[in-house]
DNA sequence: CCGAATCCATTACGATACTG
DNA sequence: CAGTATCGTAATGGATTCGG
């Protein structure tokens, strides 16, 4: 049975694949990660504030996904007003850096292809 | 007016680098590139194969926004059956690279995050 | 035959209001 | 302050149909 078993573990870890880089190749993740990236823990508010244009629910959503995936460590402080704190993990950080790629490219070719959609004749 | 010119421009650059994320940080949109990366013309059928599990609707709908972007050519080739094929042009495959620190790092640390998430107590 | 356009059920999203 | 709940809207996927 060793065989099969190897087969399924091999499947799996396609999925495992396939479903990690749907959870992480997602806008509101991108730019979660990015304004963690500094590595110090940053509040829910000053989160939303720093994302720009996310809802509650969304960055709400994005965090706890992150926190189940270990790649971000929530604190909350039981203080009158809450204060929620969240920070990158050290597996979080290199997703960070891996992701540095793709934010490069982004900022360095924004013009490019807005040039080229303008261009564009469909 | 050069000064309040320069800071439109300015504010449409910042909203072009987020849209452009927001196209780019899309799980369709990375498994296409990833299928494309090679360099040589694709079928549509074939890419249909090659990212798997994607419906026709939205792969028509990454490759219009990946050709409208200027990242992708789609050459028709007016013959029966019907050939349509796509190629990542020199931008797509720049973005290519830019995207494989993300796709090497998912790789690499998928079973980390599952283990994760299953040792997870919410 | 291959790929695009259309209809329909399901789900995801955003804005608002409300609670501890 | 940091969420949760709710509701209307938009995006998504599957099945089907159409066009060349």
């Amino acid at each position: 049975m060793d065989t099969i078993d190897s087969l399924a573990v091999a499947t799996d870890n396609a999925e495992l694949v396939r479903e990690l880089l749907a959870r992480v190749a997602d806008k509101w993740t991108l730019l979660v990660i990015e304004a963690l990236e500094h590595g110090d823990p940053v509040r829910f508010s000053r989160l939303q504030e720093s994302v720009g244009g996310v809802s509650q629910k969304m960055l709400t959503k994005t965090l706890r996904q992150l926190e189940r995936d270990g790649l971000v460590t929530r604190r909350v402080h039981p203080v009158i007003p809450p204060h929620v704190d969240y920070q990158l993990t050290e597996l979080g950080r290199s997703l960070g850096e891996a992701v540095c790629g793709i934010w490069i490219w982004v900022e360095a070719n924004a013009a490019a292809v807005d040039k080229a959609r303008r261009a564009f004749v469909g």
